[in-house]
This record gives C-alpha cells, structure tokens and sequence, in this order.
DNA sequence: ACGGGCCCGGCAAGAAGTTGCCATATGTTG
DNA sequence: CAACATATGGCAACTTCTTGCCGGGCCCGT
C-alpha cells in the first residue's frame, strides 16, 4: 500500500555498485565477478555471462582505482611538453595518444611552460600514478632527467640523455636534404639561423649543416642564438639584413616564419631575394606566404615512437639506452625556397 | 666486515616505503603518519616534524592511488577536446590546467579527433577517474551529455545544453562589434560563411549576425555550411567568387584563413577587394598575410572559468545550469579588413 | 574401484591509505 | 582535589579489487 521507497531521486546517498553488489545478485562470490572480468577463462562460460548481464543490469562498472591499488597498474602514461601549443607538439600529442589508446592506456599530458620548475613539480604529481613517461623538450638537466628516469620507465624526445632511452630525427639526412635542395637552385652561400643554445637539437644541426657543406664547396655562416619563436625570428631578420645571404636556413619553422615576415615587411621578396627553409614542417608553415619549405620531422611518429618504446619497456623489453631511436625526415618543398638570381620582376 | 649490504643497485625488489615503513622508522602508529600529512594540526607539531623528516630520509611519497580509494577524491579533471591540435583550443587548455594546477587538480586531457564514438570511450575511460569534466566542443548529443552530467560534474564549453552548466562567449556583441567594424568601412553587403551545421555556435552566429544588421539596413545573406577548415574555407572562397560581396564574415578564424589563401591564389586582392573577418582570434590569424581582423574570444577565460566552475560545484556550490556563463569578445584589427572601394593599385 | 588431474568456485590475505572511536595524558576549572 | 575538557596517539574497520591457495566434483586411465 505505501508507494515504491527506492524512488529515482531519493536522498539516500546512493554509492555505485560493487563487485559485492553483483556478486549477491547473482549468487557468487565477489572473487567470481572479480574474475568474471579481468581473467576470462578463469570461470565457467555460463556463470560468467550471468554475472556480466547482472552487473549490466546493475549498472556496475569497475573502479580503476581499486583495481590499479594491488596490482600497480594505472594503465597510465604521462606525456610532458614544455608547450602544448607550439604546434611542433601538436602531431607527437596525436601519436603518443593513439598509441596509448590502442594499447589501452589514457595519457596524462601536461604542459610546464617552459619553466623547469613547473616541470619538476608536474612530475611530482603525475609521476606517481603513472606507468611510464614521455618526456618532449624537457627543460630539465640531464642529471635531473636521469634521476627521475630511475624512478619510471622514461623516453626523451629530441634530445639525448645517456642512459635514457630517447627518440631523434635524423639531423644528419635532414641537413642534407636542406643543403642540397639549396645548392641545386644554386645558391652557394648560408646562413644558419640558431636556436636556443641550450638546445642540444640546435647545436646538432648546425653541426649537420657544416659538415653536409663541407666537401660540397658552399659557405655556411652562422648567427644567433635566438629564441625559436616569432619574435626570434623578427630579430633574426634585422641581423639577416645587415649582412644577407641568398640562402638562409633556420632552427625551426617558427623562427624561419617570424624571419620571413620581417624581410617581407621590409620591401624584400621571398624566394626572389632569400631563400628560406625552416626544420619541423610544424602546422602554420602551410598558412603562411608564401608557403614555407621545411625539413619533415614525422611528428607523429616520434609520438606513437615514444611510446610504443615505453610500452615494450612496460612489458619486459630491455630499454633502449645506448643509442636512440631515429626517424627519418623529409624535405617539404613550398613556395619559400627558389633559385638563385631569380628576379622576375627586375 | 662484511661490506656495505643494501648497495644501489642490488637485485632485492625495492618496493617503494609506505607509511608502515615511516611509521616504525619513527617509531609511531602509520595512522599518525596518515595524519600528519592529511590532516595538519591533528598531530602535535614536534611529532609531525619528526615523521616528515624520517618520511623524507625514507624518500617517502604518498600514493595517491590509496589515498583516492577510501576518500574518492582523485583531485583529476578531464578536459575532452574534439581537436587539440586546433587553435582554437590552446588557451582554452591552458587556462583550464593553470586553474585546476592551481587548485591543486591535474587535469586528463583527451583528443577525441572529432569523432563522437571515440569521445564516448574516452569518457568511458576517464570518467571513473575524476571528479569533474569539461566537455570542449562535444560531438554528442545534448541527451547524451546529460547523461553523462549525471555522473559527474560538468561544465560544457561554447555550448548550451539545458540542464548543464556552460560557458560562452558573448556572441550577441561580438557579431555587433564585426558589423560595427565593416560598416564604419563603408561595407554594406556581408556574407556570412556558414560553419557545421551540427555547431550551436554557428547558428547563434549567423542570428545574432542578422539581428545586428537588422536596424542598420545592411544586407546579409549566408552561404554554406562549410567544415571549419583551412580546406572548407577554400571551397567557401569557391562559392563567394561567384557571387561576391565586399565583406565576408566567416564562421571561425580557420575557415576565414583558408578563403583568404582562395581569395589571393585567384588575384583578388584582401582587403582591397575583399575585407575578410573571422571568428576566435586564434593563434595563426596573426601569421598569415594579410594579418587576419577577428572577433576574439578570451579562450584563456573561457578555460580557466570552466574549471573555477567546477572547482565550485565539488566544493558545494550549486551549478549554475539556468543561464549560461558569458565571457566577452573584443575585435582585433589587422590588416584583412579595409575600407569598401579603396583601390591604390587601380 | 580408486588415485590423479582438471575445472571452477570460495576463502582470506593483501594493496596503501583514511577515519571513527577509544584510551591515555595533560590541562583547566570550581 | 575532584570533575571535566582538550590534546594526542593507537586500534581496527573500511575503501574496492586481485590472487594464491584450498577443496569439492567430475572424468580418466588402469
């Protein structure tokens, strides 16, 4: 005669479903639930169909949490980048997360700003309920890198950290593209437009772009370093113009793009009287006039790299420490690149 | 005489101390432990020094797996973006981390690329782990996210879905404001360029486009939908040829960026021939040339009042689910927009 | 007919914390 | 000095799930 009591919205604090709750509903042990969904096989065909349709009925879903406490599986990665939006990060995020996804596991990503101290304080946080680490232009020491590396298995992007297993492109084939796609519209003379001087990928490619040069005859000078954004690269444009070359290669396409929009801004033309080419083909390098030419790094693959490493290293695989991991690069030619002494206009 | 016995690196399995292991090294109970980190001023102050230091010596960290279980309180956020490699979403992700950091939160970032299956097992994924969501740019249906809402506490972006808590932009000032602009130029016919269908964003754009021109005797006419691209805005700029109007005010910077490069790729002229606007003031409506003029919105904001919303909500406050949150828009003028039959070449 | 294996379900001991309640010591008040 | 309040630490139960081990039933070979 009195109504239903378990109403929909009733102010009993309605907690959700346990492994307990399935299990009296159905009429086993929680063990059997229990096993019923992490170890198929384990339990009879039938029983374990029952459990799954009372569990469904009731709503159950499993708590990661509780399930992660005796095992020691998050079935986490943390992902670190010193800036989610340079879009030099966009396509390894995109790689490092489909590879996780695929593997089951969720990424943690996180963003430290540049700063080394957020970094390490991000890692004190995440690093805890995490399996493994990616680690994307740390701005940390090697040595801090290595300690943290002891605690979780860990791969370091676009760096090299002895003892640490990490992924590359290779600077040497790209330097050599870039050389070579230059001189064969005949310039003979380069300008290398650093980067970060902390930044171990700057000093490789310049290193690269020397030696690619060397027995080929052409000149390559450097200036510099500035930093690797727009602003950097506005400057560079102004030390560009005091003492110009045909040909200038920069750190990467962000530099390359604020370096372009100074000389433009300047009365000169592109590729007429400077040829630029930038590293990364980062997106934005497409947006710009006139498009920019751009040594390919497979972004996505050194995302889906990473952590297709990490995972192997999860699973048992030895870490790969002694030698990195390199993917290849590919020159991207657009409008920004022409050849030598072309003048159409003049 | 025998050597050292627990060197660095022996094979015994180090597992990492608990609070039992800190407990007996300073000789007290491990709930006193527990307490003297969760629950400061419980402990007398000496004895709580002491802990900290031995828990320190011991490289003690807590767990923070354990300490969710009981508590149910993972200080986690997801953040669901459809693209986190669009523009649109950089600053709306960083204000939403630096809010939640702030508070104490990581947050779970997920790409959903756009697709509403993969936003549904991410969410299926993530969900039991926080305590909170932001839904940016969702590709569910209303019904479905209200579901979901149900679960945890939500807070949708650039969205209004009855019954759950969301934060736009004043899009009723921000279509005003590009009106205001382009006629204070002397354009008096505009065409909007529709984005998806799907989007309540579009839709609200387009109405508020037309009320603002309603009074004023301005004419506007509406081509589309488009797919908020670079590609979408080429085929817009396809279609705008062939029945052009002087002013063209696009759906998002991205589509507004794509018909420009149509625009000049065929001779027009932007903004002599064309003034071009967008929406978002994204990064990139900086980079390209001409400059692009657009609505912006404070994307930051947009983030960081979504977590402060939720932050709230889990600490008591009611949601706020009648009106939305509004955050304001202002017009960044660059070089895209010029005034109607200007014409220096001509 | 009986010992030896499977199969399958259950028991109970963790995994690393939190917390309600109790016990003791100390301080305070009348 | 008794009675009571407060400070502080400990005990043990609790969070949800996993898993090693045990044992009953059943089938098989001999």
């Amino acid at each position: 005669m009195s109504g239903e009591v378990c109403g929909n919205d009733d102010p009993v604090e309605r907690r959700p479903p346990t492994i307990y709750d399935v299990a009296e509903a159905a009429g086993v042990s929680p063990s059997t639930v229990s096993r019923a969904f992490s170890r198929p096989g384990r339990v009879n065909a039938e029983t374990a169909e029952r459990i799954r349709r009372v569990a469904h009925d009731l709503g159950y879903r499993v708590n990661p949490l509780a399930r992660s406490l005796p095992v020691e599986r998050t079935s986490m990665l943390a992902l670190v980048v010193a800036d989610a939006t340079n879009p030099f990060h966009f396509d390894i995020i995109r790689g490092a997360q489909d590879a996780a996804t695929k593997a089951g596991y969720t990424v943690l990503l996180t963003d430290t700003r540049e700063s080394d101290l957020l970094e390490r304080q991000a890692l004190e946080r995440t690093l805890p309920m995490v399996e493994g680490i990616v680690l994307a232009s740390s701005r940390m020491s090697d040595s801090t890198i290595r300690v943290t590396a002891k605690q979780r298995p860990m791969v370091v992007l676009n760096r090299v950290v002895t003892g640490v297993p990490s992924v590359v492109t290779d600077i040497s084939s790209g330097a050599r593209r870039a050389i070579d796609h230059l001189r064969g519209l005949g310039h003979d003379r380069f300008t290398y437009v650093a980067g970060p001087e902390a930044s171990w990928t700057d000093g490789m490619r310049w290193r690269e772009l020397r030696e690619a040069a060397r027995g080929a005859g052409p000149k390559v000078r450097r200036i510099g370093p500035f930093p690797p954004t727009l602003e950097g690269g506005v400057e560079a444009g102004r030390a560009l113009r005091r003492e110009p070359t045909s040909a200038v290669i920069a750190y990467n396409d962000l530099l390359a793009i604020g370096l372009m929009g100074e000389l433009l801004g300047h009365g000169h033309r592109v590729p007429e009287d400077f040829s630029v080419i930038g590293f990364d083909d980062i997106f934005g390098a497409q947006l710009v006039t006139p498009g920019l030419t751009t040594v390919a790094a497979p972004l996505y693959q050194i995302g889906s790299t990473a952590v297709g490493h990490l995972l192997a290293v999860l699973n048992g695989a030895r870490p790969q420490t002694e030698t990195p991991l390199v993917v290849p690069t590919s020159l991207i030619r657009r409008r920004s690149t022409g050849p030598h002494g072309a003048d159409p206009v003049a």
